[in-house]
DNA sequence: ATTATTTTTGACCGATTGGACAAACGTTAG
DNA sequence: CTAACGTTTGTCCAATCGGTCAAAAATAAT
């Protein structure tokens, strides 16, 4: 039995569905979904609306399918801590993980932070489904690590937002953070200055050495 | 010379003005700009949407005053920074009162949130100007506590921005956080456990002790 | 080539949007 | 009392919104 209907899709359904995804993750990161109009999308996917509609029912649904999709890539991170490695390498890799995708794939960064920030109204369910339960088992395995004396013994899930946080911070905040850092300072360097100060402040703190 | 018209103001001006602020506030930080309607906020006020019209004359104007007011407001705790102070006493208090600012106000913290979200259409001026101003200054006296070993040489920019994005997160997030901590440990007291892990993050790290 | 199917479009719809406006209403100073 | 001024409202408008629909155009199957 199967939960959800074959579908059978043509190349062209495949392909034009697929562009309509590209374009919306521009247009709703920038607008948010109330924001973001189909004639714009429409526009960004260079198609009339009418034949946007004949792909997507409505404009939920672009916004649906693309929140499924993109879950996977955002928690990718997260999945790969490795219970069995090093805790400080795999705690350092999670942070340069994280920061990489707030590097790479800022729109999808900010369609999630748009999301919740207005209450997470159609993600909800996700959030306490696949996320929490994500999160739950790494908590455990960090706890683990702690009462090992790997690392030092803190808030496991307070530790996981504030990687959360700072990492997506040069995502969501972008424009702020080349504003603050200036035009010499806020090129394209900045993430990699982020990663050096991330990895330190995580792993030692502002207590000055020695 | 005066740079602003006077503009005299009766007693049912002020007051009206000040109830449409407060809605307004509400009403843009969940739906965002675009996302806000006039009627919606009008509702929120207890009156009619030409009587909000009289006293602001466009959605856009309720939007740039409130930045106005709150700017201020939220640039206070980093104001507070006292370059004269204990340089681990003035950090630990900045992230005290910014996370206490998510706490207490984070209706504000969200309208900031969305508007940089969506690339600062309206704020621009300020986030260059008196905002990066601030940063400049309080970036200076961390230099100088670096220079003289009080705390450890870091970018002191990457700094101010894991504390906002840090503390923020628990206001910009909220929903998150809550879904994520679960119903027993996301109470009230999440602010408490939030204070805790972050001022030992700050200061400590996640190196083991010992 | 002809049919069947998929894709695209222009025209259109009702609902909602931000805002205008004049008339009505309330308040207050003389 | 009344004239002047401040406040409130109902009505209206053009623009835009999400979405429909029938028909044309393109493509695939026979």
């Amino acid at each position: 039995m199967e939960t959800a209907a074959p579908k059978r899709r043509t190349r062209i359904q495949i392909e034009k569905r697929e562009a309509i995804l590209e374009a919306a993750l521009d247009v709703f990161s920038q607008h948010g979904f109330r924001g973001a109009t189909i004639d714009q999308i429409a526009e960004a996917a260079g198609m009339s609306k009418p034949n946007l509609l004949y792909y997507f029912r409505s404009k939920e649904e672009m916004h649906v399918t693309l929140m499924q999709r993109l879950l996977d890539t955002w928690l990718a991170p997260l999945r790969e801590l490795d219970d069995e490695g090093d805790p400080i390498s795999e705690l350092r890799g999670y942070i340069r993980r994280k920061l990489e995708m707030a590097r790479d794939f800022p729109r999808e960064s900010r369609l999630f932070a748009n999301e919740i920030l207005q209450g997470a109204p159609r993600i909800m369910p996700m959030i306490e489904g696949e996320l929490k339960t994500l999160v739950d088992e790494k908590a455990r395995v960090m706890k683990r690590w702690m009462r090992d004396g790997k690392i030092a013994t803190v808030d496991p899930y307070h530790l996981i937002f504030a990687i959360w946080a700072t990492t997506q911070h040069y995502a969501d905040f972008d424009v702020q953070v080349r504003a603050v850092l200036g035009p010499d300072r806020g090129g394209d360097g900045r993430f990699d200055d982020a990663a050096r100060f991330l990895e330190n402040l995580f792993l030692e703190g502002l207590r000055p050495p020695r």
